[in-house]
DNA sequence: CAGCATCCTGTCCGATACTG
DNA sequence: CAGTATCGGACAGGATGCTG
């Protein structure tokens, strides 16, 4: 995912090392972004935020958890009583992800017609 | 992929109808921002851009220059002679959605050990 | 409550072969 | 040159049921 690269091909390892490859990745997945947004007005527990999103599985919503955990952007709590309790809270890291995230999200917004105009044909 | 919605359920409608999602998904996609970023450079015909990335399929390029295309991002140019000559180039809209997409790169490369110390655990 | 295990469907995506 | 057609493996992601 290289920048420059025209006449030299771009490699499989260059677009498969590149730090912005996973990073993209990762915004493109269905519920990750959804559950930053959430998680960015507060911690909330694993249920909270499975009926917080309509149409969210658990299956899914584990999966993604768990990403967004590996990738330093969430953390997960445990409180050890009864019944468990388990906080996700956004980290500074995931704070500042969701800075170009949203500018992203803003281009959308702005550039919705431009975006049903070409698709309308 | 509303920015508002806590207490409220995120529904599938607002999810599949909101700007963003149909954007984040094309950033996420393995090749587009691939293309988007050779095509930066100057406009370029299909077999061109298929020697330019190792290990893109022709299927793939296909696939990816028409969803690009129907997004408007970029346009297609058919030179009407023997042999046949396609152009692609990057449209305003085209080149308007590459800034917050680097925006995006510019994070990820700077944030690049956050995310590999986070990963190493 | 906070998950994991299993099954199943749809889609992504590469490999290969063929066409105007 | 610029594609299309078909196959098949891998994986995303939903439904359901079970566990500490």
């Amino acid at each position: 995912m290289s920048t420059a690269a025209i006449t030299v091909p771009v490699t499989v390892a260059e677009h498969e090392n590149c730090p912005a490859t996973s990073v993209l990745r990762r915004v493109g997945d269905k519920w990750s972004v959804v559950i930053l947004s959430i998680l960015e007005r507060g911690a909330h527990g694993f249920n909270e935020l499975d009926r917080s999103v309509e149409g969210l599985s658990r299956r899914m919503l584990t999966r993604t958890l768990r990403a967004l955990e590996e990738d330093g952007l969430i953390s997960r709590t445990v409180h050890p009583r009864v019944p468990p309790r388990v906080d996700y809270a956004l980290t500074d890291l995931g704070r500042s992800f969701l800075e170009p995230v949203r500018a992203l999200g803003l281009w959308a917004v702005a550039h919705q017609s431009d975006l049903e105009a070409a698709h309308s044909r």
